[in-house]
DNA sequence: TATAAAGCTTCCAGCAACTGGAGGGTCAAT
DNA sequence: ATTGACCCTCCAGTTGCTGGAAGCTTTATA
């Protein structure tokens, strides 16, 4: 099938899989005699893969990995947990900082009164 | 003061410092003979500014915004208090999405074994 | 006073992960 | 034969810096 048909089947923009060909993150099967991308039925499972991983926020290169061990017959499911896990830790230390401005921000926004006056506690503590 | 005076008062990189001048966020207040920026206390606070705001998450055109009104008599605190509110629904909005990702993750590795064996739910969840 | 180190300048490149567009070839249908 | 929908490559832009090269200027030391 061509790009477009993998697009669809992996709900991936087609410009975003022909940049994962680029890095070689998911290459294409093959190429048509006029220069088309060509790809099979394992290369849309791989695309689909990808999609999922960048979806849970796995950047490229743990990504990457991650595809490494899902056609590696003999991997270990520790060596995909450890991956996991960071992945984890990073979303966690994300919200526990997005937490701390959420709280400060907050107070801040309740005690702006939000009027025509110039007067502002938001402003106060950024000046 | 030179560039590195402002540096260290606003506690921003120098390149940094050079970055907002090049997109006119905060400009220098004037150049030496010989080329150098110089920058004043207002600038300095100006800076200060921006680092706070960027610490809380505004983006570059949001701090733009709210520098405008920082030094704008005629302010009315309600425009302030809207970009705030405006942040502060990104910010929640953002938290909601890490909270989502962090259980299905947060689940896939608890059931994980983690062992040698290849035998993955995480891996049967992305494949 | 010579020189070396530190600090300043500009300009270019790169990071992450795409996305948009220009310019041009290909394919299927009318 | 032509139209329109594909496809290709290459380049630029996004956000907000950061690093480095090449080359001045200033400051400190010998």
């Amino acid at each position: 099938m061509n790009i477009s048909d993998a697009a669809k089947k992996s709900e991936l923009p087609v410009k975003t899989i022909r940049y994962y060909a680029e890095i070689g993150l998911v290459k294409e099967t093959g190429r048509t005699a006029s220069g088309y991308r060509t790809y099979d039925e394992t290369a849309v499972k791989r695309l689909i893969f990808v999609r999922r991983s960048r979806e849970f926020g796995f950047s490229i290169s743990q990504t990457e990995e991650l595809l490494a061990l899902y056609s590696d017959e003999k991997r270990s499911s520790a060596e995909v947990k450890a991956i996991a896990q960071k992945r984890l830790i990073e979303i966690e230390a994300k919200q526990k900082e997005l937490e701390i401005l959420r709280k400060e921000l907050s107070n801040l926004v309740q005690s702006c009164h939000g009027d025509d006056r110039p007067n502002c506690p938001i402003m106060d503590y950024l000046g």
